[in-house]
Formats: structure tokens, sequence, C-alpha cells
DNA sequence: CGGATTTGACCAGCGC
DNA sequence: GCGCTGGTCAAATCCG
């Protein structure tokens, strides 16, 4: 449709919208999705009149199945796009005209501005406006005439119906790719983060490194970065939450630590960790590549290991509650055993704002337990991850019960496996927000809040806040709110920032974005490509240049490159919501080459918002008992 | 039929 | 000790 902002508008029908029931008109394409929040924040601005989108492009591209939003089945994983949520209430009152113009003027989106209020509708679809109205006499020639113009006035209004339903597709289609931007733009801000942490870090404690450490690691990384190659898969930790994280804790100048941390995209992170704790400078000695599963910790003595098995397992990962008693058997560790409990339990929630029933982070899950708690009437789910065997990472999704859209993801352990790129994103965030935590930096309440944080100035240049530490939390928790839309248009004080008056401090407003969960998290492709190269040093050139590394197509490339250059170099969202949407549209279909990433569609197949099951055989599927749901 | 999900039961920690 | 709560297990169930 080249029809720029399509008005559906019929000046007969616009009375009949307006006043009466549109059931025969009205199409309404959330009827397969009834938790899904309207595209207007929940209500819509006239019953029965939708305002679809078309943000350039031509037709055929948004009418092309779009492979980033469809999960293993192929099934078209449509997650919501709070699209004006903030405007929830404002729409009561405001007309079309005011929303355009917020669009033109915040999102610098080009749209054929309307003129509601006049009724002089330019719909840009040269529709035929049903001559209902009286503004355009007609000739009076007999009842033949008025029949003709009946018949005629049914069949526009059969027309407009279909184009009505046309336009709903459309809109659908549009708040896809809108969800697919919010993601990429949340990847990129997530990996972002971590590589500026990373690299801060690393300069921090450059000079006092300890240079046969610093040796060990870097001809280990460089070993590693050869599997890497090889593999195409990169070893991450979500947090970094063990005994060597435990050991930078007592040890905060250690320099080995430090690298570590700055290294923990590295594969020998889990390694060493894995093999010799706080033994840092023994990692050389384990031959043994942590890329591969058979040898990895969740073996031991050529018996694999299960997290029960291992409570102090080279996994050093989630220990459940048994930790303390676990700690039993660890006498012999020189690390302050209450000290290590508390980082078994170090926690990183993500807060975003999804209709989706998880957020897909690049991994496999596996649901094993539903249960209600205490003052939330969503249920939490229990997830643990299913990529490797034995691996003791879990995660709790829970909707937030203020406001029921934000999705709570809250991840403990270390992935004992090598990562697909696709979780590099999630990952990434995670564990400098671990480290963050378990470095100390954080140990106060307010020092994620602390400007001098590094996280914090990272990720949010335009925020004060990124995420905070819950002081009232059984677990040392990191929390990164990804609930501020930046769809609010420049409103940051907007209604729909919602209060956590239980929370202290105060949950801030983190990446200025909502992370739209869905699925496919076509940002991950970009964080494959940055993720993907092995030394740090290029994905931090490459994040430097805003240029994405090995891309899959000519056409990708340049699409991901302009999108992430519009997006990284505008802090404001809504231009580089528009650079990025034209870019997709407009140029090449990134989501075309979404298929590169099979192992986050697995484990992304994120079911659409119809919760109606689906499919995929990870967990994301089948959510029908899905907290909020 | 195999794998994932559901859901009630069970266990541990904690406060009273 | 008891009750509450969070977390996990595992049999039953569902689903492709």
């Amino acid at each position: 449709m080249d029809k720029g902002w399509g008005l559906t508008l019929d000046s007969d029908s616009f009375g009949f919208f307006l006043n009466k029931p549109p059931a025969a008109v009205k199409l309404d394409h959330h009827q397969n999705n009834s938790k899904r929040s309207n595209f207007f924040g929940g209500e819509r601005m006239f019953p029965g009149i939708e305002f679809p989108v078309k943000l350039g492009g031509r037709e055929d591209q948004l009418a092309a199945p779009q492979p980033s939003i469809h999960d293993n089945n192929n099934r078209v994983v449509v997650d919501e796009v709070d699209f004006f949520s903030d405007r929830k209430n404002k729409h009561n009152t405001t007309t079309t005209d005011d929303h355009h113009q917020d669009m033109k003027s915040n999102g610098t989106i080009s749209v054929k501005k309307e003129n509601w209020t006049g009724l002089d509708v330019n719909t840009g679809l040269h529709l035929v406006t049903a001559n209902t109205g009286s503004d355009q006499s007609m000739v009076d020639d007999g009842i033949s005439s008025d029949v003709d113009n009946k018949r005629a006035k049914n069949h526009e209004l059969a027309q407009l119906q279909v184009e009505l339903q046309r336009m709903n597709s459309e809109n659908l289609r549009l708040k896809e790719m809108l969800g697919q931007v919010t993601n990429n733009y949340s990847a990129l801000q997530m990996h972002v983060a971590a590589v500026m942490q990373q690299q801060q870090q690393q300069q921090n404690h450059t000079a006092a490194a300890d240079q046969s450490s610093q040796l060990n690691h870097e001809q280990n990384v460089e070993a590693k970065s050869d599997q890497e190659k090889k593999q195409g898969l990169v070893p991450r930790q979500f947090l970094n939450l063990g005994p060597r994280a435990t050991a930078e804790t007592d040890d905060q100048v250690s320099n080995s630590s430090s690298e570590a941390r700055t290294r923990s995209a590295s594969p020998q992170t889990i390694n060493e960790a894995a093999s010799s704790k706080d033994h840092h400078l023994k990692k050389n000695d384990h031959p043994i590549g942590p890329l591969d599963p058979e040898n990895s910790n969740n073996f031991r003595d050529g018996k694999r290991v299960g997290r029960e098995e291992s409570p102090e397992s080279e996994s050093q990962g989630w220990v459940p509650n048994k930790a303390p008693k676990l700690n039993n058997s660890a006498a012999n560790k020189p690390i302050d055993q209450s000290t290590e409990a508390t980082m078994r339990k170090a926690r990183v929630s993500v807060r975003a704002r999804s209709e989706a029933p998880m957020i897909t982070d690049g991994c496999q899950w596996r649901k094993y337990g539903q249960k209600m708690a205490k003052g939330n009437p969503c249920p939490r789910a229990y997830y643990r991850c299913t990529m490797a065997v034995g691996c003791p990472v879990r995660k709790q999704v829970q909707r937030c019960a203020e406001d029921r859209t934000i999705l709570i993801t809250t991840y403990e352990g270390n992935h004992n496996h090598p990562l697909p790129p696709a979780a590099m994103a999630m990952a990434s965030t995670t564990t400098a927000a671990a480290s963050m935590l378990l470095s100390g930096s954080m140990s106060s309440a307010d020092g994620i809040m602390n400007p001098n944080n590094l996280l914090a100035r990272a990720i949010l240049p335009c925020s004060s806040s990124v995420a905070t530490i819950s002081a009232s939390a059984p677990f040392p928790t990191v929390t990164l709110d990804l609930t501020t839309t930046p769809l609010q248009f420049q409103r940051p004080q907007s209604q729909f920032q919602v209060p956590f008056p239980g929370q202290q401090p105060q949950l801030p407003q983190v990446f200025g974005q909502a992370l739209y969960n869905q699925s496919k998290f076509s940002g991950l492709q970009l964080s494959q490509d940055l993720m993907g190269s092995n030394s740090q040093q290029q994905q931090q050139q490459q994040q430097q240049q805003h240029l994405p590394h090995q891309t899959q197509s000519a056409s990708f490339a340049d699409t991901v490159s302009a999108a992430t250059a519009a997006i990284t170099a505008d802090p404001t969202f809504t231009a580089a919501l528009a650079a990025a949407i034209t870019s997709i549209i407009g140029g090449g279909h990134p989501n075309n080459n979404n298929n590169n990433n099979n192992n986050n569609n697995n484990s992304a197949s994120t079911t659409s918002n119809n919760s109606n099951g689906g499919n995929n055989n990870n967990s994301n599927s089948k959510m029908s008992g899905f907290p909020g749901h």
C-alpha cells in the first residue's frame, strides 16, 4: 500500500463508527490475541476505526513473510508493540490530527497529516469516501437514482471493509517490524553497555595487571578464539557468580580477576572458573576446551554430574536453596562461605515490557514449575536451561503485579555450555550487571544508581538510572528495567512509567525503551555479528564503528549497519526508530537473513501473543498457564 | 510416542 | 513446632 497513513474513513460510516458498534465493519485483528493491548494504549480511539501505518516501502515488502518473526514452525510470531501506550488516556480526548502530529514530531516518520476534524480527510488511500455524507450533492433523479446510490454505497462500504482488513493486517505487520526494531535497539544497547563496561574494567585494571596472568589469559583467549571461529559458538555465561566471582569480590584489585571479568565472554572464563575456581593461574593446565561439552564442567571423573551432584561443581553455577547446606562440603575452600552462598544466589532480574510469555534470550528453556508467589496474582514460572545437560542456569518469569505488560525475568547461575550468539545480548547485560553486583561496586542499593557507575553511564547516557539492586530481596539482585518504552515519544514522565511502591529503591527506567521480547530478537543478528567475533578488541572496535561484522549478506549488513548506526548515533530513539524502520523496509530485508540464527530461533521461538500455545519445543510454547495469562 | 507442560506434592528456610 | 513461602520434583497430561 503506497498510501501513506491510511486513515480509513467513510463519511457515512464515520458517524456509524462513532455512534454504533461497528460490528459489521470492525475488523478486529485482535481476535486471535485476546491479551494484547491495543495499538493505541489498549483503547481504540474510535471503535472500529483502525489506523494502519505504512512507513514507506512497498506493500509486497511488507507482505513478505518475515522470517525473523516466525518461529520454528513458521508461525507468525506477533508480539505486541505497545505503540502508544503512554497515550492510553489521552486518546480519549485527542484527535487523529493530534496523533499524527505526535508521530511526525517525535518519530520523524514521514506520514501524511490528515485533517480529521475538518472531515476533509485525505486518506491517502484514494478510497472512495462513500458519498453517504451530505457534503457531496447528488442529483436526485428519482428512485432509481436512490437505488443506485445505495448500491454504490454498499459497494463502497464493502470496499472499505476490505480495505480496512487489509490495513489491519498491515498494521500488524508494522507492529511486528516495530517490535523487531525495538528488539534491535535493546540488544544493541545491552551489548554496548556490556562491552563498554568490559572495556572500562580493562582499562581500570590494566596498570595493575598481573603479567603472567595476563599472558595466560591472552593465550587462552586466543586459543578459545580459534575454537570459537571454528564452532561459531561462543560460550557465555549469563552470570559470573561463582567462586570466580567470589574471588573477585574478595580481591577487588586482582588483575586476573578483573581480566577474567572483562573477558567474561571468553570461553576461557567458563573453563577457568570451572577448573581452577580461585586459582586463576592454573587455567592453562586444562587443555580441554570448554567448548567440548563432553569435557565441560558438567562432567567430572568421567561421570556427568548434575548440579545436585556437584554443589560446588566447576560450573559454579546456580545452586538452589540447598546452597547453604552444600557449602558444608566446601570446607577446603578459602572463600568465605557465606559470601559464596551469596554469590551463588546473586540474580539478575530483567524487567521488560512484553506481551509474549517469555523474553527471548537465545537460550532454550524448559518449564519445570509454576507457583503463585506472594503479593502477585500472576504465577511465577520456573525454567531451566536445556541447552546442555546439567546446565545449572534457571530463570523465573513473572509478570509485574502492577503492570502486567511488564515481564520480569530473573536469571540465576552460569551456563556450563557454549551459548549461541543469540544469547549474547542478554548474556552481556546480565553478566555486566552481575559483575557489578559481585564486584562490590554496588554493595549498596543505590550502587548502580551511582552516576559513577559504569554500567549506568554506559547503558544509558540519556537516563539517570539504569538498574537497581533490590535491598529487600532475599538474594542480591540486580534489576535491569527495560520498560521505558521509547515509543513514548519523549515523554519520560509518561503515565506508563509504572511506579513500584514496594520497591526500595524505586526501580529505575533503564534503557529508555521496551524490550519487546518476541522472539527473534533480530537485534541478535547484530549481536551475533558483533559477538561472534572472537577478539574483544574487535568487538569493541566494531561497536565503536557501529558496524556489524561478518554479516550474512550485503543487504543485511547494510540494513543493520544503517539501523545500528542510526540508533546508536541518536540517543533519541524516535529518530533512530524511523531510520531503522526506513532501513529495514526500504533497504535489505534483514529478516530474511534471520535463518542464520538457528539456535536463536530454536530457543527464541517465542510463541505469539496469542499464547495459544505454540508449538515449539522450546519452553516458550504452550504457555496457557503462563504468568499473567 | 516422545517430549514438553501442568500441577499437586514435597522439601527447605525462615519467622513466630 | 507450626505455618508460610519459595523452590523443585515427578506423575499426569497435553500436544505435535
